[in-house]
DNA sequence: GTCCAGGATTCAG
DNA sequence: CTGAATCATGGA
């Protein structure tokens, strides 16, 4: 394996500084793939074609990239949001009126929507189906590793349609994407043929870009959710998954609900960046820490506790 | 061996 | 149209 020069670690100045928990959550917590814990602490990832070093240190996030990069901090900072327009959107949530919300926002101070490259984000999100975070990452890594460009040092980007829908059936099978793997195929072959796809689809307006994503074989409503949320930088975008249900049903009381009204009703309730709304949401259920519904709400008991 | 996973697609009613 | 079955794979 050919050796890498790293940059020395120095300090990228967030608007809303964020610690080790939280920096864990956004590059580790379902929205990207690409990124994997280091012996020592620090974290390593390809976003785009960039490959990126960060970790927190006192001073706060440090970052280091190929020393021949000399874009990688501006592309570092927009993808995680250093200017902070995020902040402005999260004072902004229902959180005041919310005590579900407010919680689940106090159990990750600061965390941000990663403000992905679309390619990758529909990459990872088309294998993303019945699967758990931790396997969707391996298999976006094989994918990487096994028809992407070398960055150096072992790290590689994801591969071009091109490649996807030419690339031998061992290959992909060999990459644990399953059924999917006829999602990644059928999808490579019709976007290969539009390299601007990502540009084109960026001027739809939100409703159509979910459309027309959805015309993607294996994008359904909550990829195509999480794509725009992630891909586009589309913060309206509410993605109901598996969590979501649940923790619609449990906190708000919204049982039985079926994910095309939690999505709606997300999007009503929590309003212009509701995708950052759900990625609280999302964290705290994960982590055990959303509290149940009120009392009030519920129609059992009110006083059995375990 | 059984069950489930940041769902989508296909099929039955 | 809605709801259930099916999809391939790996880990608990």
């Amino acid at each position: 394996m050919e050796s890498l020069a790293w940059t020395p670690w120095r300090p990228l100045r967030l608007h809303t500084d964020i610690s080790a928990e939280i920096l864990t959550e956004q590059l580790d917590g379902g929205q990207s793939f690409r990124w994997a814990a280091q012996p020592n602490g620090s974290w390593t990832g390809v976003f785009g074609q960039t490959l990126a070093r960060l970790r927190t240190g006192k001073q706060g996030l440090e970052w280091s990239a190929p020393v021949a990069d000399a874009a990688a901090e501006e592309r570092l900072c927009e993808y995680l949001d250093a200017e902070g327009k995020q902040a402005r959107l999260a004072e902004a949530l229902p959180w005041r009126s919310d005590s579900v919300l407010r919680a689940a926002m106090a159990a990750n101070p600061g965390l941000r929507i990663l403000r992905q490259d679309p390619h990758e984000t529909l990459i990872g999100f088309l294998c993303s189906s019945n699967k758990r975070i931790l396997q969707i990452r391996v298999m976006v890594a094989a994918l990487a590793s096994k028809l992407g460009r070398p960055l150096g040092g072992g790290f590689y980007a994801l591969p071009t349609w091109a490649v996807l829908a030419a690339a031998d059936d061992e290959i992909l099978r060999s990459c644990s994407l399953g059924y999917r793997a006829a999602y990644i195929r059928e999808t490579a072959k019709i976007l290969k043929q539009r390299p601007q796809w990502a540009a084109d689809f960026a001027k739809l307006t939100t409703p159509e870009l979910m459309a027309t994503l959805q015309e993607l074989p294996g994008v359904g409503p909550k990829v195509a959710a999480c794509v725009t949320l992630f891909g586009f930088a589309r913060l309206e975008s509410f993605p109901v998954d598996t969590w979501v249900v649940q923790a619609l049903s449990s906190a708000y009381g919204l049982k039985g609900w079926k994910p095309e009204r939690l999505e709606e009703f997300g999007r009503l309730h929590f309003g212009p960046a509701a995708g950052l709304a759900q990625q609280f949401i999302f964290s705290a259920a994960r982590q055990g820490v959303l509290p149940a519904a009120p009392a009030l709400e519920t129609k059992t008991r009110p006083k059995s506790r375990k």
